[in-house]
DNA sequence: CGGTGGAGTTCAGTCATTGAACCATATAGT
DNA sequence: ACTATATGGTTCAATGACTGAACTCCACCG
């Protein structure tokens, strides 16, 4: 994590887990991957990071493969997507999220899951109570819940999320004959 | 978590959650709480953390009701222990730990956690592959595995932490008439 | 050929962390 | 009573990280 010296002498998973994803942006830029967020600029504008912080921290990810970048064939825009060891950051992602729900949101859950095949909201524990499974990220919709509150943040990632239940991972811009390259 | 401007502007209970745990010693400490420590000197110690940071982390902690601060009734020890709040903590604790094994721990796994009602090792989800349960964090065992490295720290809580299983929560070094308060 | 948008980089100012030293209180020893 | 030690801090200068604004670079647009 960079931190001062590092947590290099800790022989602990933890401190090593926190290495890459303890720094100051790291989980919510990642939060936003799960979300579907992809661009430089989507990252930037919802989060109101610094540019210079997102670009060392997508970097970080990228150089331990926890994102991938992954440039368009034409044009300046890059994705970054979420590698196989960057899913698996899911249950941090959500248990963060759950604690926070439940203790610091007294006005209401802000956002909520559902396992997309059976349509249940899912648990705190991330199971989802018909199924008695723990969906993966990928077979999760996000929803606005009671608590959310629409005057903070005014971006497109925001409003796209407002707009209605969205599939976890998938693009929330999905750019259907953009720049033309693979066009139909 | 006091970063920079703080994630207040963020509508997500994630960024909540960070701005209690996010800093960078916190989720540390929190760690060492649930292995049992509970005194300064021996949080000090374990994590090489400054003072100062601890201090100021501890009484952060304590100030959002996720540890407890619980003097002796004679002397000058402290007691820093888990809070409900902070019990909860422990999904967040786990999960993280579990990436760094997982992705993180070539040598293979550091620490390993076992359900103290039947003695199975848990598995990466948290819940116990024999009861099918989640145990809480009191309900589990720790002990070193093959990938511990004994040569990094030399500190009385590693030295208790490698003499043999521990029970979560409980104090890895209870006083047993100590100074004598409520001594028999 | 100028303008625009995406994706960064650079940089001065500010804020947080570090490490060492210092302080306060309580008990233990003599 | 006096000193020594342990615990749990606080203070402070130096270092490093973060912030915000400005700037760059490149691909396309018209």
């Amino acid at each position: 994590m960079a931190l001062g010296r590092g947590y290099a002498d800790q022989d602990c998973s933890l401190a090593r887990a926190l290495e890459v994803v303890g720094e100051r942006w790291t989980l919510l830029v990642l939060r936003d991957c799960f979300y579907g967020v992809r661009r430089f600029g989507d990252f930037h504008t919802h989060l109101g990071i610094p540019r210079a912080v997102l670009a060392d921290r997508l970097k970080a990810l990228t150089a331990v493969g926890v994102v991938e970048r992954r440039p368009h064939t034409t044009g300046v825009e890059v994705d970054y997507v979420l590698t196989e060891r960057g899913l698996e950051l899911w249950p941090i992602v959500f248990s963060l999220a759950q604690w926070g729900e439940r203790w610091l949101a007294p006005e209401g859950s802000r956002r909520l899951f559902s396992h997309a095949a059976c349509g249940t909201d899912i648990g705190s524990s991330g199971a989802c109570p018909a199924c008695g499974t723990v969906p993966a990220p990928a077979d999760l919709l996000i929803r606005q819940g009671p608590g959310a509150d629409a005057t903070l943040r005014d971006d497109r990632v925001s409003a796209a999320l407002r707009s209605g239940p969205h599939r976890l991972l998938t693009d929330l811009f999905p750019s259907p004959a953009h720049t033309a390259t693979s066009d139909a």
